[in-house]
DNA sequence: TAAGGTTGTAGAATAATTTCTACAGAATTT
DNA sequence: AAATTCTGTAGAAATTATTCTACAACCTTA
């Protein structure tokens, strides 16, 4: 039984270098790529897959918006996020979805490598229950408050934001004032500074 | 004369890719990684290197803080930015210091694979040398505008601004859009990302 | 399981901001 | 010196954003 991987990253370099790995020093030769939400399920209904890695951010968007689909869909799917973005705020939101597999790329290669091994050997789930300490203001994001919070730190109005979301303009107003509320953040300049802070990129 | 290349990244994974792909599929064998501003400076003097590709941010800060000190030490050091950061913005600043390569991380495939094979054989740059020297674009905000910019990166909004210096709103509001039109800024966002690198504090 | 909070979504009304246009005085260029 | 551009200022109109309210569906907790 060997696993087939699909990897979607919408950096083609990271990708490279994934698959490079996987295959030369983990042997595992059957890997798929995708760099967008687009080409990602195409992929899936393309062929079976047993294992998903995939980053927060594609080029056309955040799979948070398709990883509700996808498990739906694949229940048996495993499914790993690997992103840039601090698992103590975005691996909490993706808990809600039964993802429990979640990897810094800022993480050493040690860590990378041990991670994908225990990934793909289905082993133990690699969120920690989070340790009792500062409070990350963004932690007690809600999954939509994150996607929308991925556009207004990019500096994207309102109206553009509803568009590229099919929301009234007024329903993204409200999740930004609660992004506000939550973060205690007084403007975008403190959000983007808060941002900076704990380390959220989009 | 065979190259010899150092990659700074934080991001293992971006190293490895770069590496194996260089390797493999470009021939280059003689590569060194480092994936923060000290590794990379201890690296640059245990020996000697023809091109360095790095990122701008590693897991210690940002390499613009050491670019100039490394293009002093070896001025004949080739030098490519590789990074997610916006060419148009920091690809400006870094020709300053002389770099005229700069290649974003989320370019497709062929083109990072043309960039990277071009750098190293010594071609023609890839940011087209305009303007002598770099132009500050704060440098050429009238009086009433730095002004209104002091408050703007304030995170201040139009009508408070109008207030403290009693005047209307529209008069902001056109003061405002006279200084996104010379800074070529889209947003706040990218304003703070600009006043940050030309070190604008008014 | 009932009660209470959270999340995702908007309508209506209101407020803030921008755009387009204009103009006079200052500065700069030809 | 005349012509041109830049500055500082707004009115009117248009656009964009927020607030206040609501509600159903979900989650959590006592």
């Amino acid at each position: 039984m060997h696993p087939q991987i699909l990897l979607a990253d919408d950096h083609s370099m990271i990708r490279k270098g994934l698959k490079l790995y996987l295959q030369l020093n983990l042997g595992y030769a059957d890997i798929r790529e995708a760099d967008s939400c687009n080409t990602l399920m195409n992929e899936l209904v393309k062929r079976k897959f047993s294992h998903l890695i995939l980053d927060i951010i594609l080029s056309d968007g955040s799979t948070l918006e398709v990883i509700p689909n996808i498990r739906r869909v694949y229940p048996d799917l495993h499914i790993m996020i690997f992103s840039m973005q601090p698992a103590d705020i975005y691996g909490e939101a993706v808990k809600q979805f039964g993802i429990n597999y979640y990897l810094s790329k800022t993480a050493g290669e040690d860590e990378i490598i041990l991670a994908l091994r225990k990934f793909i050997e289905n082993e133990a789930p690699l969120i920690k229950n989070s340790m009792p300490g500062i409070e990350n203001p963004f932690k007690t994001l809600a999954p939509r408050e994150l996607e929308i919070l991925h556009y207004v730190l990019k500096g994207i109005g309102t109206k553009e934001i509803a568009e590229s979301l099919n929301l009234k303009m007024n329903t993204v107003s409200t999740i930004k004032s609660r992004i506000y509320e939550k973060t205690n953040a007084g403007n975008i300049k403190e959000l983007l500074e808060l941002a900076t802070l704990y380390n959220v990129n989009y």
